[in-house]
DNA sequence: ATCGCCTCCTGCGCGC
DNA sequence: TGCGCGCAGGAGGCGA
């Protein structure tokens, strides 16, 4: 569920409850991740102090001195901040406790997301080393997409997917900036001109900027929020509109498995 | 090198 | 009401 809007507005939350603050404690109760917890995590981490919080593609990162471990959320995972009063909910897989009583909790039900020691270059690991550039960059432009597509032969959902592309589309913001920018998902990605390019570049920015816009209004509150609301729902174009009205010519969107992901388009807006 | 399929996991919604 | 099934999703890994 957390595409790079959620992420975004998660680390904007827990931010200024961790920074400067020292990790005193560690209490992991499930180390069954995409990739299984350290046994090393505990003891790098502890008694030291988060000198900040960043964020790469869907990772949160917390650089500390003697290194830095970050957070992916996989598709069912949070972060809240809390204290040792509230109890310990299903899923509440980690506590990463500070010196003021103030807990970073993290709760996953689907375990896809992970928690991980990266030593002191992350920018070296595997998981980030090969990443594409940040959609709200000047790295990501309608310059760098067009190159980047030629000879290109995949539908163009699965290029902008793919993160070696691009960070931070997942399949609502695929399906949302393809209709934006009138490019039916199946489309062959070298076939895309310079023009389309431009277009879902800008469709892209624009999805994500406003996504994280919402977010950030109903989000805002960390600390005693109790779950993330249909907030972006009712400004979805196409997303799981399959069967219903185009809100911009009536027509009825289409749904199509492409790449073994659900992809909702509009046959007349979308060519 | 590129592409597409499979997989991890749990909760939810649907149909019977 | 209860059960079981199928689907959802991020993204690495692997086989073709």
């Amino acid at each position: 569920m957390p595409e790079l809007p959620e992420v975004e507005t998660t680390k904007r939350g827990i931010e200024p409850h961790l920074i400067g603050k020292k990790i005193s404690d560690v209490v992991i109760r499930e180390k069954r991740f995409r990739w299984p917890i350290q046994s090393c995590l505990k003891k790098n981490i502890q008694n030291q102090i988060i000198l900040s919080v960043s964020r790469r593609s869907k990772y949160i990162l917390f650089h500390l001195s003697n290194g830095s471990f970050m957070i992916h959320l996989g598709m069912s995972g949070s972060l809240r901040i809390t204290d040792n009063k509230q109890p310990i909910k299903k899923h509440d897989h980690v506590d990463i406790k500070t010196n003021e009583n103030k807990i970073l909790r993290f709760n996953d039900p689907r375990r896809f997301g992970c928690l991980l020691w990266l030593g002191r270059q992350p920018q070296k690991h595997f998981l980030l080393c090969t990443l594409g550039p940040e959609p709200l960059t000047d790295e990501f432009k309608a310059d760098y997409l067009f190159k980047k597509s030629r000879g290109r032969n995949l539908p163009i959902k699965n290029f902008i997917m793919n993160n070696s592309v691009v960070v931070g589309v997942g399949n609502i913001y695929a399906n949302e900036s393809l209709f934006i920018s009138g490019i039916r998902p199946s489309r062959k990605t070298h076939k895309l001109t310079k023009k389309e390019c431009q277009k879902l570049v800008d469709a892209i920015v624009k999805v994500l900027k406003s996504s994280i816009d919402m977010g950030g209004t109903t989000l805002k509150d960390f600390v005693n929020s109790d779950g993330n609301p249909g907030y972006f729902q009712q400004s979805l174009f196409v997303y799981g509109r399959d069967n219903e009205q185009c809100k911009v010519c009536m027509s009825k969107i289409q749904l199509e498995r492409i790449g073994q992901r659900s992809s909702y388009f509009c046959k007349k807006c979308q060519k």
